[in-house]
DNA sequence: TAACTTACTGACCGGTCAGTCAGTAAGAGA
DNA sequence: TCTCTTACTGACTGACCGGTCAGTAAGTTA
């Protein structure tokens, strides 16, 4: 076989350890814009600055990758999730906003913001993989925000709405936020920036969710 | 070229004005289901009772064929959504009311509710389509919602919140339900009947948007 | 019922890409 | 500096699928 790289593109160099998180994160940027099936395992391979070849090394398939490349991403974002969740000792109001805004933070703002449109694109095609997606990590953490409506209801805080529906609507600008900013920021010029919005969701949906007479 | 189908598995018909419009309403269903690259023409045309050679007698391409899928799907809810916002001589809180179920009913619960999930999907691959959805769909509905609340806020109904974020975050429970359903519905056993979850969003949202005191 | 038109079919072609593996060279050890 | 191990490369293969078109038969006209 022979040498090809007449201009000698890049030095090779042997990095064992750092390859599979290089490769993982240049899949999940690549299938964040192209989607599963039209991303290109060449393509991947070319961001991540290595061969083809390469990716076969530390990856059985396609799938597999894209399977690592996701739980990678994501695991400690549903960690500090939880962890925040627990800390009750605080208002139910300043609660909700930190937790949006600490989603935002984790998530929204970084390329991990990439996995939520990227899950909904694929569902289809990868049941178990939406599954897990659903049950480690949606589930997660509308039991965490249900945890903290609830206690708004029960410090008077907040009315006595359903605290599952209601957690599922908190979620909803913030959620929707991060897929129209993936999808449609290149001609969505009206586009709010997210510290704008996400105050002003929390904002309506404190408001919305609280007592109108302040507690005697 | 040989007879095939030993067991006649169903009689050839002539039906040259249904055929585009059972094509493509086939193609929604199918390209939601697995996304663009992922549906072959193949699957699609035994969705719609044909053989592939006659999806291009009626559609270009794939790609024109996805187009105008979506085109003839969504056209009809956006001239609609326009009619219902030009009714100006209601209180703010039904429209927005009326404009989320009215959406619901046109999109989240028929086959066009798809469409969104689809578009979101396939943005990074068909770039005109998107911004065709958006300037065409999107931004109309956002100007009409801005419009319900802005006259809310000069009525006295509604707090003098910024009306182009507020649209959104209004649309936002929406939008996230008809994702979440086509994309979770299997497993997401907790997933909250639509009527309930918009009724309680509505609730929410105008009670977040409405001023604290009545006006005197 | 024979002759004709055309909607419809499905085998085939060519391009594309996931996955393979013989070959190459970086770096370690002596 | 030479030898050895192995991380890395990229040309190649086989499968798959978008798109084509020669062929078939449904329906129509006379």
């Amino acid at each position: 076989m022979k040498a090809c790289c007449p201009i000698q593109k890049f030095i090779r160099r042997r990095r064992k350890e750092a390859r599979p998180g290089e490769i993982a994160a240049a899949a999940l940027d690549v299938f964040a814009e192209k989607g599963f099936a039209a991303t290109r395992l060449e393509d991947i391979a070319a961001h991540a600055g290595v061969s083809k070849g390469t990716v076969y090394l530390y990856f059985d398939s396609k799938e597999a990758l894209f399977k690592a490349a996701v739980e990678a991403a994501m695991m400690p974002a549903v960690e500090a999730a939880e962890a925040l969740a627990g800390d009750t000792s605080r208002p139910a109001a300043d609660l909700l906003r930190e937790f949006v805004f600490g989603w935002w933070q984790m998530v929204g703002s970084t390329a991990l913001g990439a996995v939520p449109k990227l899950l909904v694109a694929e569902s289809g095609n990868f049941p178990e993989l939406s599954r897990w997606f659903h049950d480690s990590l949606i589930s997660r953490a509308h039991r965490a925000m249900i945890r903290i409506i609830e206690q708004g209801i029960a410090a008077g805080d907040f009315r006595p709405v359903p605290a599952a529906l209601a957690a599922r609507i908190v979620f909803a600008p913030m959620f929707s936020f991060i897929i129209w900013r993936r999808s449609f920021a290149g001609f969505m010029c009206d586009l709010p920036e997210a510290e704008e919005f996400l105050n002003q969701a929390v904002d309506i949906l404190t408001h919305g969710l609280a007592l109108r007479e302040p507690k005697p």
